[in-house]
RNA sequence: GAAGUCGGUUAGGCAACCGCCGCGUGCUUCGGCACGGGGAGGAAAGUCCGGGCUCCGCAGAGCAGGAUGCCGGUUAACGACCGGGCACCGCAAGGUGACGGAAAGUGCAACAGAGAAUAGACCGCCGAUGGCUCCCUCGGGCGACCGAGGGAGAUCAGGCAAGGGUGAAACGGCGAGGUAAGAGCUCACCGCGGACGUGGUAACACGGACGGCACGGCAAACCCCAUCCGGAGCAAGGCCAAAUAGGGAAGCAUCAGGCGUGGCUCGCGCCGCUUCCGGGUAGGCUGCUUGAGCGUACUGGCAACAGUGCGCCUAGAGGAAUGGUUGCCCGCGACAGAACCCGGCUUAUCGACCGGCUUCCCAC
């Protein structure tokens, strides 16, 4: 049977990103972090963290954008957006890792289509290798 | 119609799908789910002022420090705003202004220039007065020469500060008299000071006896005078409260062991267990949005604004929501994202629309 159709209550889409799969706490971040791994790209680093069996199921996702890189805060919320909004897209996709999207060089015109593409990369990446 | 000026409004629209955060109602297996409705700005920004709120401090006063600075008003308050005065800019509408005090004191003024605040004399003007030189006349002497008078000199002593020149600024301006040349030296007018009078709440304006040219500028130099200001901020503050470590109290256990009680024995205390208490970290809840609120009508006021009636509820996040994709339309969309809340200021900004006023042109 479908899982969704089970509980019954659980009708979450396929595409939603409610509070449990982010990283809302500190040491949350710290850990991610801690595992020191990332992948690259232009402007990003993508940490992540294989999380252990007890640890729940799905990708969580946290961003990270320094004020020092964009000053403006209308670039940083459009930068976290871009960062949330791809994740969503393609959360289901994603194996059970936590990840961190973390703004690493400055982007001298911000064009929020290539940045887009940039994210979207970067996390594509992350599903192939599972498969 | 054109150019300008001042003020106000607005900040792409519609639809579909996929998302996020509160609120209300219902359901729930307490994980959530469904439906309804709401969800950034004019600057949300800079954090430059002012206030509310919270905690701390506080008898009162003063010092220090800071801010403000024409007058009157508005306001919870202000460094804001409104009205007025004055000065400057503009043909005008209008704009700009840290706009108190320089006889309280101490200071400052580059360069240029003769001289810059106890003024000064480079060029220049004069040389009346006293010399000098020359000439003329008269008198005296044999004579060199002496005396008296008159005249001349791009001259000395000296007088002057009008003119030139320097400067951001040169110790009133201009005209006349006056003089050797000049000078408020004298006079008229202007300017300055000003008893007093008139208008105005006042700043101030107008008139002005009289004075006499004395008293230059800079206070965004120190300063003086007047007025105002306690400190820290929502990470304020309040409540709940794990894990771990430690503190206190009561009870139990003290069989054995260890440590301490200066060496030994006894004894006592601690290390043990149970319960309770308070502090407190992570974390959670709260503060958190109904307010000096918004709209509208009327009243008072030139206005800022105030009062009254009626209506409305308009984000509340917390690794931080308010978005994404697609389609259509138009004039292709600027600056930019709430973080306790208000009142201002300043800065950024593609445009669109509305209104008042000014000047010019055309028509009547």
């Amino acid at each position: 049977m479908n899982p969704e159709s089970r509980t019954g209550e659980r009708k979450a889409s396929a595409a939603a990103f409610p509070k449990q799969y982010r990283l809302t706490r500190t040491d949350e971040f710290s850990s991610v972090f801690g595992f020191r791994r990332a992948l690259k790209s232009r402007h990003f680093l993508l940490h992540y963290r294989i999380r252990a069996a007890g640890e729940g199921d799905g990708a969580r996702l946290g961003v990270v954008v320094a004020k020092r890189l964009l000053k403006r805060a209308f670039d940083r919320n459009l930068v976290k957006r871009l960062g949330r909004e791809h994740f969503r897209l393609l959360r289901q996709r994603l194996p059970a890792r936590d990840l961190v999207l973390r703004l690493a060089v400055k982007p001298k015109p911000l064009d929020r289509r290539a940045l887009a593409e940039e994210i979207r990369g970067l996390l594509g990446k992350m599903i192939s290798p599972e498969r």
